[in-house]
DNA sequence: CGCATTCACTTAACATGTTAAGTATCTCGC
DNA sequence: GCGAGATACTTAACATGTTAAGTGAATGCG
């Protein structure tokens, strides 16, 4: 199993651990990173057949649901940063996966909108996108998948009013 | 509160959807990465303070429990891609917090370690870091975070068979 | 021994994450 | 209607993610 940590042959046991602080590798953050990393291992295959990266899906999908969106609008839909989605957007535009045009009553915003080519692509990456969920579903549990996505919601909400770092919570 | 979207006047319905697909935003990978974000949200500007990241942060505490490790191993532990974390390791190495040497029964292999100088800034980092893990603990409550490392856990192991894009799970 | 293969890492190249600046446009008070 | 400030993006700069290729050192087999 690959699984030889801890060689019990050449005499240097747990040893340092000079500094006190929880075992990393069970802290939250690692574990909703690996969680992921797990999930997402199964669909960057398929994705990556299609000339498309993890985001570069995320926004195609969150086009093909609207007509139009701001790109600011864009941002917190797909949940990138501004920067990111800038550049993506001049690629995916590029290969003619997504039309731009400034807002007539605004000249800064620029609506973004999916092109006939890029709702094609959706449609070819679509169905083993939909398969693959299908078969994390199926082996995690339905229940099991809709409990775990109401936790990671309620952490969310739980940490929604913690912003940087200077915040005391003062009136608590 | 900035917080104008869907414009009620200017006459777009939901509009297009012409891809049926779930609603992304409530995709798993979504919500995975929703609430790790939610939560580093928390640490980052603790440690950059420091001057660490979050990977940087991440290498020092593998490095902090044990005498001695391979890049590898590390890699392993701190789940980080040999790239990234080879890049790391110049970086930490050039401000003195780590220490290499290569083995020697195999001149492959070099040994990585914690200086004392990444002892002492991670002793200076742990309480605060300690702290804030703590107030999560708090809002989101010990048992509830408990069953969500447990369900993240076991998703990880639903999936740990599914490997590349090729397989087509033959026997199933 | 000789040499192809494997291994442990590092480099390279490109895409994204992240913060800070820059640019153009809009809004508002005077 | 003009100039300060706010907005909506975009660029820039640096760190990491990710895949592929490169390098030097061990292994194994004939």
């Amino acid at each position: 199993m690959t699984k030889k940590s801890a060689d019990p042959a050449n005499g240097h046991p747990p040893a340092a651990r000079q500094v006190p602080m929880r075992d990393f590798s069970r802290s939250l953050p690692m574990s909703l990173l690996r969680a992921r990393e797990a999930v997402m291992r199964q669909f960057r295959p398929s994705l990556r057949e299609h000339g498309l990266t993890e985001q570069q899906w995320r926004i195609l999908r969150a086009l093909a649901a609207i007509e139009a969106v701001e790109v600011t609008e864009l941002a917190r839909t797909a949940f990138l940063l501004g920067p990111s989605l800038s550049r993506i957007l001049r690629d995916l535009e590029a290969r003619n996966l997504i039309e731009r045009k400034t807002a007539k009553a605004d000249q800064r915003r620029s609506m973004v909108s999916i092109s006939k080519e890029g709702l094609k692509l959706m449609a070819s990456v679509a169905p083993t996108s939909e398969a693959i969920y299908a078969e994390i579903t199926r082996r995690f549990g339905a229940r099991k998948l809709a409990e775990l996505q109401e936790m990671l919601g309620e952490l969310e909400q739980s940490l929604a009013g913690l912003g940087a770092a200077d915040e005391t919570i003062a009136g608590e």
